[in-house]
DNA sequence: CGGGTCATGTAACGAGTTACATGATTGG
DNA sequence: CCAATCATGTAACTCGTTACATGACCCG
């Protein structure tokens, strides 16, 4: 009888009682813009809502429920084509404390992740040739999303007549998320250039 | 009788016989440098592998049992000092030409996740001196992340004599993983500088 | 009349995180 | 003697993805 007797019935308790999945906060971001039917968030959050978080529909609804059961968003019902009716969700005052809350909490040191530079660290055991095709594809993707990271910007820029917005207007976190994802693409497409470069540089040597 | 008759006992078959975890191939990747023991691979996947990637050793060992099923990795049992043996795993020919093959092999299109874009996405309705807080906040994880991998940088440069690793050498994959690093760090160090500019300019006019 | 859009949901699974669990050795 | 390190594993949970499910309307 040396071991540490411990309770049976484990009860974690390790979810704060406000401690909401970042999916949530991603449906309050776009409520607090205008209000939404769940079709429209759905389709909102199928392209990554400030171009760094998306999610499919099935994650939406449940989240919907939560949010209302909580008190953060309402919603009404109006007749829908098909076999269901929609709802339009709107935000409560409570939500909208709750969102401005979480957007400045400190988040927690949280690893990066990207798959596709974990494959590079690999690449030294592959064939130079596929490494450098694997660049190549790299890349397109990254110049794409520019293109249209830039389209957005003239967009952003036009619709606000040059000046940037303030720090109150709804613009301005699409501002920030737009100017994050053109520098993370930018940077990264220099980093697939330059990588290829290498490549070619000792393909030249040997 | 209307609807579709589905059948009774789902068979789900979304996963191809190779599909395999990303976590696999951190760790098939950290085995193709050198044989570790487990201890060390979860040392290893606790700060991130190649910047971007890491693990608490929870899932590293299911991982290395089914690694082992696959024939992928062997290991090499001796006495720890503990109440368990260490064991000391080796890739095997299989598992280098498995980490070959997903290494370059097109990854599929993902979306980046970043909660801090997010949150600035919604930092709107927030007071704009808690914005600047957070802003200075992130600037100085980025600042310090910067300063630790411009001493990688040095490291690698001073081991391998100044000339950049050939393409089939371990230090390729650490030299690509590090100039990603380097990019993204100095990029997402930019952007919230500028927003701290902004938030200034901002509250200078009011 | 067949496929796409609108419109909402549930089921099942895989991936990732946190907590539980054991126990010898080493250093302050 | 207490805490950290070495050393390995399991349990329970949350988060995120893929698949299943229904059905009206619109357009060609």
């Amino acid at each position: 009888m040396t071991g540490v007797q411990t309770c049976a019935l484990p009860i974690y308790r390790h979810s704060e009682a406000s401690a909401r999945p970042t999916v949530a906060y991603a449906v309050l971001g776009l409520l607090a813009r205008r209000s939404r039917s769940g079709y429209e968030l759905a389709a909102a959050l199928r392209e990554p809502v400030s171009f760094f978080w998306s999610a499919p529909h099935s994650q939406l609804y449940p989240t919907l429920s939560a949010l209302e059961t909580d008190g953060l968003v309402t919603h009404e019902q109006s007749p829908g084509p098909g076999p269901r009716a929609r709802k339009t969700y709107r935000i409560t005052g409570a939500g909208r404390r709750a969102l401005a809350d979480w957007a400045v909490s400190t988040p927690p040191p949280r690893a990066g992740r990207d798959e596709f530079v974990l494959r590079a660290y690999s690449a030294w055991v592959a064939e130079p040739d596929a490494v450098a095709a694997l660049f190549r594809t790299e890349a397109e993707r990254h110049r794409a999303r520019l293109v249209e990271y830039e389209r957005f910007r003239r967009e952003l820029v036009d619709a606000s007549g040059g000046a940037p917005p303030g720090p109150r207007q709804p613009e301005f976190g699409n501002w920030l998320a737009l100017h994050n994802g053109l520098g993370y693409e930018r940077a990264y497409l220099e980093w697939c250039e330059w990588a290829l470069d290498l490549l070619l540089a000792a393909d030249r040597r040997s």
